[in-house]
DNA sequence: CCCAAGTCCTGGTTGC
DNA sequence: TGCAACCAGGACTTGG
């Protein structure tokens, strides 16, 4: 389940290996992918346009093309994206063609376009469960992403400003981390890491942290957050990236998934709850 | 049959 | 009383 860390991952090899190039055909399009365009306007309005670069906030990447225009994507659940995969794949929801750029005698600056002429680029996404998104709108991204907070991990905002969402929230402090318009990018995997880590307890009202644990708090989003990069995501069910390989945040989780087995800072019992709708482990001896 | 999950939507509650 | 902000829970989806 594709959360900020698997959905860096990803923008960061689209942007190595996309930027640069433009698109050249529209092969399939699922149309319950799309809740504003049909496919028919994706087919007339995306071939023919240059990637500029690969942005992403919170779960959301976009992809930055000329003339303004902009292909904003979310993984859902069980959404991957793929560069020119080497088997094909089931659910396979779409496939853009891309090009590198007719040659006009400039100096090429496109990272990928360095590739030369000639040579396609297949670009494939696939999704079992049909949550994955995409919007084509010009003049900026998505609106939708106007209700995000900022960025979890690269976003400007600091303890003071997590503090200020925080107060007179009633809600459990869980319940807070993923509403992503606090803070964007963070899913259950990672909410229940950050938790266990600053032993603060999931069922917590959020409104009652005090100001150290808000800076806690702060510190260790980030912390966990710059793991799950420099790890390359959590492959515990179906993420794999750009070329089809798994990340390796897995095997350093110390609490998701975690029920039943011994807590490895108290060696208390973790138990499993459910908190805004979501499974949720934690310690209840050390989490408070 | 229930579970997993991210986002959207709805309906109910709270507080000013 | 009215209104907005807030919060909980269901819908969606399909394989295990």
């Amino acid at each position: 389940m594709p959360e900020l860390p698997e959905v860096e991952t990803v923008r960061c090899q689209l942007d190595l290996g996309l930027t640069g190039l433009t698109f050249a055909a529209v092969d399939k399009v699922e149309p319950a992918m799309m809740r504003d365009c049909v496919p028919e306007e994706v087919e007339g309005l995306l071939p023919g346009h240059r990637i500029e670069r690969i942005d992403r906030i919170g779960k959301f990447i976009i992809v930055v093309l000329d003339d303004d225009l902009f292909l904003t994507l979310h993984l859902g659940m069980t959404g991957q994206l793929l560069i020119d995969p080497v088997e094909p794949g089931a659910h396979t929801r779409f496939v853009f063609r891309l090009a590198a750029e007719a040659s006009t005698g400039g100096d090429g600056e496109g990272r990928a376009g360095a590739r030369g002429p000639g040579r396609e680029t297949l670009l494939e996404f696939r999704d079992m469960r049909k949550f994955g998104r995409f919007h084509l709108t010009s003049g900026g991204p998505a609106p939708r992403l106007r209700q995000l907070g900022p960025d979890a991990w690269k976003g400007e905002w600091d303890a003071a400003y997590l503090q200020h969402r925080l107060r007179g929230r009633s809600a459990p402090l869980k319940a807070f981390l993923l509403d992503q318009r606090h803070l964007a990018g963070i899913g259950n995997i990672y909410a229940d890491e950050i938790l266990w880590w600053t032993g603060l307890s999931p069922l917590r009202e959020a409104g009652s942290l005090v100001e150290d644990q808000a800076c806690c708090l702060a510190d260790e989003i980030r912390t966990r957050l710059s793991e799950g990069v420099r790890l390359l995501g959590c492959s515990l069910s179906d993420f794999i990236d750009t070329a089809g390989q798994p990340g390796e945040f897995q095997d350093w989780l110390q609490a998701y998934g975690r029920q039943g087995q011994d807590c490895r800072r108290c060696g208390g019992t973790m138990t499993r709850t459910v908190v805004g709708g979501r499974g949720t482990a934690y310690c209840p001896d050390c989490q408070r």
